[in-house]
DNA sequence: TTATATTTAGAGTTTTTTATCTAAATATCT
DNA sequence: AGATATTTAGATAAAAAACTCTAAATATAA
């Protein structure tokens, strides 16, 4: 669905919220190594982000990253327009250029309503949304508890 | 979601559904030129169908392609696994690696529920089922008349 | 002010996807 | 048999995506 430099952004977006304080930038070394993405190539992604305003960051010794606002108020859907643009929620299911609502392909209306679904999934769903789906299960962010990655 | 030649191979398919007859086969040329994809290209994908017995060839004069059995029993989902392949319905939203049912992802059960929606919409749809969604739209499959496209 | 730790930037590589070109195989028709 | 029309196959090229490497900029701290 998504290219895998627009998981690995929501992958680290995620990991930001999580583990950023007050005080405390998150930094790349430590969100590849967690994550096992790729370091120059995330460090790119993150870059993106930075350009449009989801992350700010800092260099020098306790540099790093942070969300540039409360994650409550980033959407997955911002991450995912920064990335890989908004094209895909507007496409063919089968990849017809000229399909829209007047000349309809065979499956037009139902892949829209699927299309429309996940967008609103990523729409609503934010960065602080984590508990419910989260804390149930142990462990989708990597080493030890999901809420204190050093265990 | 899915990738160019797996577009190009679904359009194909519902051309060839179209436009074969009992004693006539459609040719690449055909397809290619109406629906606007490289030749050549093109020819690759249906090598493929025709590897994955979704289409039969033949070469020669009056040659081309017709599909391998009645378009009933043809799901777009056929054409997916045969280009794509299915792994797209297992992937978790957010790329983790790690997200199943007992350790998901922030969005696993809202995202796993879009997947399945779309997995049903193509397992459910054949190339037969065109009449519905087609039928009052005029033309998607390329000039004229849906049904007759010399119009 | 020097050493160190970090992001930023840009060039370069590899892999995958998409596309093109040419020749071979094969079927039909005259 | 020979000419023609088609798919098949393979080599090649171009573009995009994914990944790597090195150096520069910048911030901190001793």
């Amino acid at each position: 669905m998504f290219s895998a430099s627009c998981h690995y952004g929501l992958q680290a977006m995620f990991y930001i919220a999580l583990h950023s304080a007050q005080d405390k930038n998150v930094e790349l070394s430590e969100i590849a190594e967690t994550q096992n993405i790729p370091k120059h190539f995330l460090s790119k992604i993150l870059q993106l982000l930075v350009k449009n305003k989801l992350l700010i960051s800092m260099r020098g010794p306790n540099g790093g990253f942070r969300l540039s606002r409360d994650p409550e108020k980033i959407c997955l859907l911002d991450v995912v327009e920064a990335i890989d643009g908004l094209d895909i929620f507007n496409q063919c299911g089968i990849g017809f250029r000229e399909c829209d609502d007047t000349s309809p392909c065979p499956i037009h209306e139902e892949y829209k309503n699927s299309r429309e679904t996940v967008f609103n999934l990523f729409k609503n769903k934010t960065l602080c949304g984590l508990a419910g789906d989260v804390q149930k299960g142990a462990n989708i962010m990597g080493h030890g508890n999901i809420m204190n990655p050093n265990v």
